[in-house]
RNA sequence: GCCCGAGUGGCGGAACGGUAGACGCAGCGGAUUCAAAAUCCGUCGCCGCAAGGCAUGAGAGUUCGAAUCUCUCCUCGGGCACCA
């Protein structure tokens, strides 16, 4: 024991918790159980910051846990499926597979000198057969169940990569890859009725207590329930089977507002419609534009008028005609909508535009009607005067005008009050090569047939190429060709696969039973199941666990998971990110030039800070002029750098920090303490130079205080042994504490203080040792392999890792007095010593003795005096 | 536009309505050293010689007492957005 050397006891320590077993998962019936998971990651090839910081979190935890006594699960996995190796296999050749199992060990490389406690006996990758062969079993038995549909829907299509885009794939309305002008294409796709679960996904948010209510919020706007109208306008002039034409409004108060009618240019009315040249045309301009975000909100509102009428349904007499509208959207409500132009501002601009009334329903209580520049939209909550009101009061607020209007349609019969959700059921097709074959066949005589579970897993061909766009599964000779399960004629596989969302939004489930030749077994389920606490980014707020929460439930309703886990996540943790500052220089013509962290040095010059490119040695200067005349020459000879504050650690901007490097210099406790220390677990944490090197030197202070310690004579005696024992108690209190709060940085900051309080302890041996074990025992979950050594090197029994979490002796945690601070009129003067116990009356007599509390008093009358226990005391003159 | 969240020293951040700034970084002073690095000790919100005063984005309010609760405003960050 003489140098902190981590290259050494690392992988020493390593080793012995492998040759022990000291992490394999167990169902032990004896034991309360816990499951911990971080979101496993995409084998990308190299492990970042941001992981490191996510699976070292998910490790304090789950060795926390262990050491409690629960039997934990802790399991790791690949998140395999996806463009990013069929874009590798067409940029660089190779196969999707091979780059992707190369990239999986290569990860696994380097995550293993994390020290993580994980049960690799249970690593899984999406794109094993023998996971999405499950997969395949559980889309059969979900489509029996009538989870699973196929309907046409259009979707952004490139048509050079020939694939569908997701819509954050197209950027300008162009193919984020190829280039090319996405196209708008209707396609026959496979759906989740995920939609089915709309109520129920928003209203089960409520018992999500131990999410982050951010994530909740989140997943509420994105499900988006909405109470209104539906009902019926009755068509003049429109084709045969189109006699109604229906309508959703949540503003069903607005009615008598209602200068026209509109209709998706995806209507069924619109579709029959363009048999006129002038319509299809239209629709056709309509197509043009992208789906993608900006694209929707920079399109210009459009319309045609089709010369079809409808018939007010409070006013027979009145007409209004149909218009076909650009910005009417058919997957929302019955894709066909009232305008009201005076209460809504696209319908204002739209009426604006094309010359269409703009009538008031209510105006501000206390004003007259007067023409309007933009759409009055006040607060539902707001109180309005209806002037063109027909339900409820003339001035109420425009909820209860609302629920007035829905009331009054049912009573009369011409609609009813619904509820619409803007949850869209969930396309899952996809036409690329590296994912999970949905497994079904068409047959010309049968139609769509599952494919039988006994021919699972459908796998993926090995031999197809990348050298021509479009999915290879197309084009395969042979693979599409299949017999039908049904009839046994000749039919043809489907040759689309699942989104890689799919493949994500079970895994956790999976991991109770990795191995099983069923998507899961129920005595393994119910013993894991649920997650009790996951941890990952925020980035997966809606989509990995909105799909997640709605294939929990789909499972269950297969049976194959039990009722309990239909929230298949208890607690929900969302980290930061880890960030670095950017270097940045200019080239010659102006444009930025990015440096790595290691490329550049950092100089305390006087009181600046200055980064400069290389290795420049600080200037002997005595002025602050010297110091400016030094900078400016820097910047003339191109060598000062800007630093860009922090921002997400990115290969582009160059600031990235290599987890390896890192673990190479000082050791992977280091970058583990580190990553925990500086920040809150959910806020972003800036990685520097400094604070890296800062978390070593205490490491290697705990060391050598290690060292100390050992070499303490047997018999020494201390003046100070009881002051340490409370140390030594509070201690785990606060760090206990904290980390039951997930609050690791302020555990850290309890065990930099606690390091120094033992440093300075005047203590004999066996309270020292006691301490220093307790410290090893504490710092264990943050940094596993310095504790071990610091354990064994202290006589501690076993692995530390093995060893039961140090409890606080609560007698040791009361002070038998306490200093109590005197305020006089809330500002803090004084203060006193008094016994923990001493009666409120005793305390005043004694705070109004003390000599600072007299002169501050000044013969002042004590007007009121308030005495809070063990806390302060005010005095009021 | 709508909905959230956050603003505390030079920096990251602590603080059940009760001593604002724990802990760390940076800085400053000292010891050690031939010297430097490393290490150790001390100091460190601002103004002030001091007594003391001023300080938690700004302004009001509640309270004996507010970083913390309430209201208004400002700034930054995030989510959603032709969703009828």
């Amino acid at each position: 024991m003489s140098r902190y050397d981590p290259s050494v006891i690392e992988p020493k320590w390593q080793s012995a918790w492998e040759e022990a077993g000291a992490f394999t998962a167990r169902r032990d019936p004896s034991k309360p159980k816990y499951y911990v998971l971080e979101m496993f990651p995409y084998p990308s090839g190299r492990i970042h910051m941001g992981h490191v910081r996510n699976y070292t979190m998910g490790d304090v935890v789950a060795r926390y846990k262990a050491s409690c006594g629960f039997s934990v699960l802790h399991p790791m996995g690949w998140d395999a499926f996806g463009m990013p190796a069929e874009n590798a296999a067409m940029e660089r050749g190779g196969h999707p597979k091979d780059w992707t199992y190369g990239n999986i060990a290569d990860m696994k490389a380097q995550m293993r000198p994390l020290g993580l406690s994980i049960d690799w006996s249970r690593e899984l990758a999406t794109c094993d057969p023998e996971y999405y062969g499950q997969q395949q079993a559980m889309f059969l038995d979900m489509l029996e169940a009538g989870l699973v549909y196929r309907k046409a829907a259009v979707v952004n299509w490139d048509p050079v990569d020939m694939t569908v885009l997701a819509n954050e794939q197209v950027i300008d309305g162009k193919g984020w890859r190829s280039g090319a002008p996405v196209e708008r294409r209707e396609l026959t796709q496979w759906f989740f009725r995920i939609s089915d679960y709309s109520e129920e996904l928003l209203s089960a948010l409520d018992g999500l207590a131990n999410w982050p209510e951010k994530v909740r919020l989140m997943q509420a706007n994105w499900i988006g329930k909405s109470r209104g109208l539906q009902f019926a306008f009755e068509t003049v002039g429109a084709p045969e089977g189109f006699e109604r034409l229906e309508v959703y409004t949540t503003r069903p108060d607005t009615l008598m507002g209602a200068s026209f009618a509109a209709i998706s240019p995806d209507h069924p009315l619109a579709k029959a419609l363009e048999g006129d040249p002038k319509v299809a045309a239209f629709v056709a301009e309509c197509r043009r534009g992208g789906t993608s975000a900006e694209e929707i909100e920079t399109a210009e509102k459009i319309g045609y008028d089709t010369g079809i009428r409808v018939k007010h349904p409070l006013d027979p007499d009145r007409e209004l005609p149909v218009w076909i509208a650009n910005f009417i959207l058919m997957d929302y409500g019955t894709g066909a909508i009232f305008g009201c132009p005076a209460h809504d501002q696209r319908d204002f601009d739209f009426a604006s535009k094309y010359g269409l009334p703009i009538p008031p329903v209510f105006v501000a209580e206390g004003t007259e009607e007067a023409p309007l520049a933009e759409a009055y939209v006040p607060m539902k909550s707001e109180r309005v005067r209806y002037v063109r009101g027909f339900a409820g009061p003339e001035v109420q607020t425009g909820d209860e005008g609302v629920a007035a209007a829905i009331a009054h349609a049912e009573a009369n019969g011409y609609g009813k009050g619904v509820t619409k959700f803007r949850l869209r059921d969930w396309g899952i097709s996809r036409q690329r090569y590296w994912g999970c074959p949905i497994p079904v066949v068409h047959c010309p005589a049968c139609g769509v047939v599952p494919e039988k579970k006994q021919n699972l897993p459908v796998e993926l061909p090995y031999d197809v190429s990348f050298d021509q766009p479009g999915n290879p599964l197309d084009r395969h000779p042979t693979w599409r060709d299949v017999p039908c399960p049904a009839c046994g004629t000749p039919a043809k596989r489907e040759t689309d696969t699942m989104d890689t969302f799919v493949d994500s939004s079970w895994y956790y489930a999976r991991f109770t039973a990795p191995r099983a030749a069923t998507p899961t077994v129920a005595e393994d389920a119910a013993y894991w199941m649920n997650v009790d606490q996951y941890i990952g980014g925020i980035e997966h707020a809606i989509l990995h666990l909105l799909y997640s929460r709605f294939f929990a439930r789909a499972m269950h309703k297969t049976g194959h998971l039990p009722q309990k886990a239909i929230e298949p996540f208890d607690a929900l943790f969302t980290q930061g990110m880890v960030t670095h500052e950017i270097y940045r220089t200019t080239d010659d013509k102006g444009r930025p030039v990015y440096h790595l962290p290691e490329d550049v040095t950092v100089l305390a010059v006087a009181d600046r800070r200055v980064v400069v490119l290389g290795d420049v040695p600080p200037p002997e200067a005595d002025t602050i002029a010297d110091v400016d005349a030094w900078i400016q020459g820097l910047s003339d000879e191109g060598l000062l750098v800007e630093v860009v504050p922090s921002a997400k650690m990115s290969k582009s901007k160059k600031n990235v920090v290599d987890p390896m490097n890192i673990i190479a210099r000082f050791g992977a406790d280091t970058a583990r303490w580190f990553v925990l220390s500086d920040s809150p677990p959910e806020r972003d944490v800036e990685w520097t130079a400094s604070g890296a090197e800062a978390a070593y030197k205490h490491l290697s202070r705990v060391w050598g205080l290690c060292d100390r310690i050992g070499q303490m004579p047997a018999d020494h005696k201390g003046a100070a042994d009881d002051d340490l024992r409370r140390a030594t108690a509070r201690a785990v209190d606060e760090v206990t504490r904290s980390i039951d709060g997930f609050a690791f940085n302020k555990a850290i900051a309890a065990l930099y203080a606690f390091t120094n309080t033992i440093a300075r302890a005047d203590a004999s041996t066996p309270v020292m040792k006691e301490a220093i074990r307790t410290l090893a025992r504490l710092m264990s979950p943050m940094t596993p392999h310095i504790a071990e050594s610091i354990w064994a090197h202290q006589g501690g029994e076993g692995l530390c890792a093995k060893a039961p979490w140090p409890k606080a002796d609560p007698a040791l945690l009361v002070d038998d007095s306490v200093t109590l601070p005197i305020q006089i009129n809330g500002k803090r003067r004084a203060e006193i010593s008094v016994p923990k116990d001493m009666p409120g009356a005793e305390v005043e007599k004694l705070a109004l003795a003390n000599e600072d509390v007299i002169k501050f008093l000044a013969g002042n009358p004590v007007k009121k005096i308030i005495v809070v226990p063990g806390r302060i005391i005010n005095v009021v003159a």
